[in-house]
DNA sequence: TCATTTCTGAAACAATTGTTTCAGAATATT
DNA sequence: AATATTCTGAAACAATTGTTTCAGAAATGA
């Protein structure tokens, strides 16, 4: 009986997550998101809601490129080793090479400390990168690859964590060296 | 020949900085700033500055004040192990007590990548430590204490970065078991 | 084709933003 | 005590904030 709505709502989530990622949540204000999105505000308002509600929506949709995006790299026939090294690797690589870092990190300092519900969705993010990362383990454990006198979810949480302080190492100083020969370390570790 | 400032500096920048450490600098508003100061604008751009003149002094004072601390935290005659050990578990209560995470890791993900000052102070802090852990290391090395197949600089930026991931953990899980246990394992791994 | 519903664009909204103004109070020197 | 200088408080500033309004354009189903 009527209209539909025009514009892209999944184009539109995209350019807003880019302003919100490179800016931060509190430094972006609704202008610069209705001009990337290419949409007038009253139309923001009646489909997707408020600041908030968009910034939560553009986090999800991060969180959900990013679980495709690893799908995409990690999905080898190789060993549960190999693919821990190449997890290890992909992670320098982005670290030394995206320009804003990681949009993740950026929102569990600056909005997930006040917002449950940023914060529930960078949990749940966090909680299927450790799941990947401890069913890995376990089968490297198996396999005899790597030492199996720790606990796994030890490890898995350990290595989860190591990303975000080399994020801030390169914010800081810029030097991918540093990034690289910590991984070196890290995989040395790992594997002895 | 004429009037002295009549609030105290020092006491003004100290409420500033826990306003600016709470909320992050673009959620802080002017009003905030000079409520907990408890200073009148003019008086506030008459000595300090502009907001952002105000957070690089706060920034300064926060780094400042850590430096402090830690000296006073680390200041025992014990081993240099002993002292990494201290280390490790002063920071691990550090990070599982405070209750707004650390203001040094916020402002690099929120501010330094977009402010020079902001990032050249934090990188300088950034240093300050490295420097302490990469001394620290060599001597517990020289002692024999650790042992010293690998290099003491990679050890040291490695040792350095591994906090950040922490302060998020517990931004997102809360839970100090985690961060212990994390704690706990990479004690181990540096004595073995 | 028409009626009905919904979406869009531009403008306006009040509130808040960071910053400035300035008259008068306050004080250090003479 | 007089004077000169500086600081403070309250108010005002224009600009921007997030959000709402609403008339009219657009498109659906009858």
């Amino acid at each position: 009986m009527a209209r539909n709505v025009e514009f892209d709502e999944a184009a539109a989530i995209q350019k807003a997550m880019e302003v919100f990622w490179k800016k931060g949540y509190n430094a972006t204000s609704l202008r610069d998101l209705t001009d990337a999105m290419k949409i007038n505000s009253s139309s923001l308002y009646n489909t997707i809601g408020d600041k908030q509600e968009l910034f939560v929506r553009c986090v999800q949709h991060y969180t959900d490129i990013r679980k495709e995006d690893w799908d995409k790299r990690l999905s080898s026939e190789r060993s549960p080793l190999a693919i821990l090294k190449d997890y290890i690797h992909e992670a320098v690589n982005i670290i030394i090479n995206c320009e804003d870092s990681c949009m993740a990190v950026k929102s569990a300092f600056e909005v997930a400390t006040n917002d449950e519900r940023v914060k529930k969705i960078l949990a749940a993010d966090d909680q299927r990168s450790y799941q990947f990362l401890h069913n890995l383990i376990k089968k490297a454990m198996d396999k005899g690859e790597i030492r199996d006198d720790e606990d796994p979810a030890l490890l898995a949480d350990y290595f989860n964590s190591i990303w975000t302080g080399w994020y801030e190492s390169f914010i800081l100083h810029g030097d991918p060296i540093k990034i690289k020969r910590m991984a070196e370390y890290f995989i040395k570790q790992l594997t002895k």
